[in-house]
DNA sequence: CGCCGAATATGAACATTGTTCATATTCGGC
DNA sequence: GCCGAATATGAACAATGTTCATATTCGGCG
């Protein structure tokens, strides 16, 4: 009596490993810390021995780098759809701040793996590579308001949509490290942070500021 | 015959390990990745049995912490030395910029350390915590144009002061992941990209950025 | 001086981690 | 039905942080 193809199978050959195992490790990203990921832990969630991984894997530096990919690609799925929607482009830099901050408020721990030093280390690998400088695109491609990506004008622009993104990456740090208040101020709402941090970065750290 | 009060002890009670250990690590931080500092290394390093760092440190993440607390009092010598020096607002955020970004690549390891999570997980410890709104008090004094620091208004400026802290330290990790160049880009040098994230964060990106 | 408690250092343990390797099992094509 | 390739196992190894009983040294008090 042998289980249908789809069903769980147990003992050799569980069916796609990898996949289970991708899964897997999302999963536990998105209840616990970042440092709760180990390989082992992976393994024994899915119920398998920890070498089995390396059927699939590399090594945990590349089953980190292929999650960090794929959350890679789910902000760019947010940014895309952000920009390919929204005209103006100062309202669409707007939004795909928004975005970005929230996605990073909602997936903490993807968010972390996917800047940590182990994971753009990587960024060699050509699935890394290219995935995580997708943000950073954007930023460029708003910058021509055309939605047109030219690398060939990029070095003249690359400072400025460097800026952009280092504005909403700094600020997403400082959101998940909990230091969004300090000493009495009370916490920021996402969107009105989001809001200023586009203030400043369209016109600057003294306009519209209170004195 | 018994050594000298300041001579190297050998055996029991070397002299004041505490001291010698946060050294140590320290000149490790200079000369290997984040990654190779760990306890046993340190203790190895100094010449004394693992078990002897808990009658200094609690844990290692305290001695991380100690390490990262006198970062950040390196970082505010720095920028203390520009504030109380350069008169004018503008030309002194500019300097300060300039100070954090050289200090950041100067001492990536370190830096990497001053802003890793299990240091800001511990910014509840008073030395860490004081030290570790150093930075962040100073671009709040840089509104205030004053040089005072009025935590009563801290509410109202707290969100500029996070976006113009965000903007070097976002800009500082890139720099030290490799990031600054992309592409075929070539590099920047940190005294134009610290005048160009001024010139964003003082006068917006769309001003004097080039078409 | 001598002694005793406190401070400090040691070395052996333990649990955990990533990784490797020989072995065992299963799958797929001939 | 068989054989090689793919895959999973379990035992090993080195390295890590941490704890604990033990050993040594220091400092003060008699």
């Amino acid at each position: 009596m042998t289980a249908s193809k789809s069903a769980v199978q147990y003992g050799y050959h569980k069916g796609n490993l990898r996949d289970r195992l991708l899964k897997t490790a999302q999963k536990l990203l998105q209840n616990e810390e970042l440092s709760a990921l180990s390989l082992r832990r992976v393994a024994r969630e899915v119920g398998v021995a920890p070498s089995a991984i390396y059927n699939h894997f590399k090594n945990l530096d590349e089953l980190l780098a292929a999650i960090a990919a794929d959350g890679y690609r789910q902000l760019e799925a947010l940014e895309r759809a952000a920009y390919e929607t929204i005209a103006d482009p100062e309202a669409c830099l707007r939004q795909l701040t928004r975005e970005y901050l929230h996605f990073a408020a909602r997936n903490p721990s993807l968010y972390r793996l996917m800047f940590s030093r182990s994971v753009l280390s990587y960024r060699a690998l050509p699935e890394v590579g290219e995935a995580g400088d997708t943000s950073f695109r954007v930023s460029v491609e708003w910058w021509y308001g055309s939605g047109s990506y030219d690398p060939s004008k990029s070095a003249i622009h690359y400072p400025y949509a460097l800026a952009v993104w280092s504005l909403c990456h700094g600020a997403a740090m400082q959101m998940l490290d909990g230091m969004v208040t300090v000493g009495d101020t009370p916490e920021i709402g996402v969107d009105a942070l989001a809001d200023v941090l586009m203030d400043v970065c369209l016109r600057g750290a003294l306009a519209g500021a209170p004195k």
